[in-house]
DNA sequence: CTGAAAGCGCTTACAG
DNA sequence: CTGAAAGCGCTTACAG
């Protein structure tokens, strides 16, 4: 009887019922309910049954009071990751389902929200454990205190190399390796012109990706590259990219979105401006969103649902410690690029602008 | 100081703390923190000053026990409703923090697994409040039950009229307006063989738009519909669709999905068989996602985030409310058809395949 | 292996 | 307007 659930003769069932019921102590079916081995099997039994038959759960409240589980996991993120972080909740969800547990998700509404969040439920005893999900940069100026709740990071590779983080359990993205690859396909590809559409400078993996950027391009020395700032969506990437596009004395050979929102964005403005992709310009994103695929996006998959399963495994792996260790776990997760349509010139390039090289060198030899 | 948050020398802070620091008992400080109107203004100032210079909070789980509000929101959705789930998360967020409440998001894996996260939080206690969001069909065998705590219906239109909830909270999508202006705008296309992509087939809405479609076409000599079951996602929208192409004699005039991901499956599908959009077939979806208008797919607008902010308003309405009143508020949010490129024959329609009037006037003919 | 008792940090009649 | 006290439902030393 679902409706019955908790509720005996109509009152909420408590601990004290149930040891009435079983003819025992509140005692002892605490130590069953949290399977304290000091119980006699048949005792185990007959108190075990009873409880099954109501359908009881103790109340959370005295129990969190007590200071035991809760049996509720923070996660903190942003909703400007949505996408992401839709997957990445389906994942915990997955593995705190399996551990009894629930999630508390809070999306924040800027860095400074976010920061007081955490620190809020790290000292406030809410909650078992907190994920934090893509946090802003400024949280690495924080630092975890010795008293703090477990806590893993998600998506924030790097801040381990960080003072006071180094200790921190962490699922990161291999940002680097997949948007490496992705540059030396679209080099190989013939682009030497290249533009990234930075989206928010704000998070650890963002920032990862510019630096990615900027550091090929700078290794190359047949590779001029440029970067956009402040693309963070898909209209303000539509935005920055006809800003660019007004400005610009010959076409880039491609555009890198920071994510696949941002590259749609440039899309748009491409077609806007008449601009043919792929065969005027390349375009490229990050994540793998849902339509990417059907739009023939050049991309990185980022799994997140097992992103998501990861971090809450790493999380629970923790809070089940029966002491303190000094060991910090680390998973890095890589990433599959997908090439598609948008950076494939199939049929040779056939190309309408003039290419940079053509341009400077015409300006060079005039000059 | 933020790490300072809670803590006082290194000790979490309580009621009593503030209560000596302050000078006065642990009664005054919890009436100052309850806004108990007994209480002298002097004292509340000094009380609310220290208060203030701690941050403190206090303590959930106690005043859970105690049964006052816990601050705490139950969200139970579907994974599969995850682009629309976002938004509505993001608008209760908004309207929860406001009101210092968190989210308590649960996914449920299947029906039945959505009823029993549901029967659980109703009677727990764990929770100020719940909110459905696009529950399964079977929700409506079961029934509130009046000790319940305070519930919303969000995107379950006509359960209302559904014995045991009718009294319940709710805020519902007008699927029937929207979708029969799309399927009118088809028909003044031109098209007259329509099929439906039904996508899951357990929740009100889905229902909903599926028998919107039925008796449209029923109530239209002209017109001819039918109905794919079992088209849930872009894949399995996808394979439906192709089966359906490779039975057919004559290809519909349009496809209509579920949602826009449905909608997607049957344009890879068309796209599969070398059918073109919109010259030999209409497509058109239900959500308008991230990206639907960057393809041109014709689709109704949800407005997510605001169903979000209208459920949490209508539920923390009812949980401040003194005492049990019999008024149920319901909100109906009117959506936007957004009428694209998949659906348009700007320059008359040019179609090389056979019209279904064709084939069967011409099979009448023959018999 | 089992039970009686203390106590977690609040709120709210109750008495003044 | 204010304070002392009871009690919410658990868990966990403590004693047996």
């Amino acid at each position: 009887m679902l409706n019955n659930v908790n509720k005996h003769n109509g009152k909420r069932l408590t601990l004290h019922q149930i040891a009435e019921m079983a003819g025992t102590s509140k005692s002892t079916v605490s130590r069953v309910l949290t399977n304290d081995p000091h119980v006699s099997p048949e005792t185990r039994r007959r108190v075990q049954e009873i409880i099954d038959r109501h359908g009881f759960r103790p109340n959370l409240f005295a129990r969190g009071l007590r200071g035991a589980r809760t049996g509720q996991i923070a996660v903190i993120g942003r909703w400007m990751e949505r996408g992401f972080l839709a997957d990445v909740i389906k994942g915990m969800d997955m593995v705190a389902s399996r551990n009894d547990a629930h999630l508390l998700s809070c999306l924040a509404h800027g860095p400074d929200d976010y920061i007081s969040l955490w620190r809020r439920f790290a000292v406030g005893g809410q909650v078992d454990g907190i994920i934090l999900v893509a946090p802003p940069l400024k949280i690495l100026e924080h630092r975890v205190e010795p008293g703090d709740i477990p806590v893993t990071l998600c998506a924030c590779h790097g801040a381990r190399s960080r003072k006071g983080w180094s200790a921190v359990d962490a699922v990161s993205l291999d940002n680097v390796s997949a948007m490496t690859r992705i540059l030396e396909h679209l080099v190989e590809q013939g682009c030497r012109y290249l533009v990234y559409l930075e989206g928010t400078a704000d998070t650890y993996d963002a920032r990862e990706r510019a630096l990615c950027f900027q550091r090929f391009v700078e290794s190359r020395r047949d590779v001029t590259g440029e970067v956009v700032k402040d693309a963070t969506w898909r209209d303000t990437a539509r935005m920055r990219t006809l800003e660019f596009l007004d400005r610009t004395a010959v076409v880039p050979d491609a555009f890198l979105g920071y994510n696949d929102m941002v590259a749609v964005g440039a899309l748009e403005a491409l077609r806007q401006r008449g601009i043919r992709v792929p065969e005027d310009v390349a375009v490229s994103g990050f994540d793998d969103a849902d339509m990417a695929e059907f739009i023939g996006l050049t991309t990185v998959h980022v799994p997140g649902v097992l992103i998501g399963q990861e971090a809450a495994r790493l999380l629970f792996l923790r809070m089940n410690e029966e002491e303190e260790t000094r060991i910090a776990r680390h998973t890095v997760v890589q990433l599959t690029p997908k090439i598609r349509r948008t950076s494939l010139f199939e049929h040779g390039r056939q190309r309408r602008l003039p290419r940079r090289s053509e341009v400077s060198g015409a300006a060079g030899r005039a000059g």
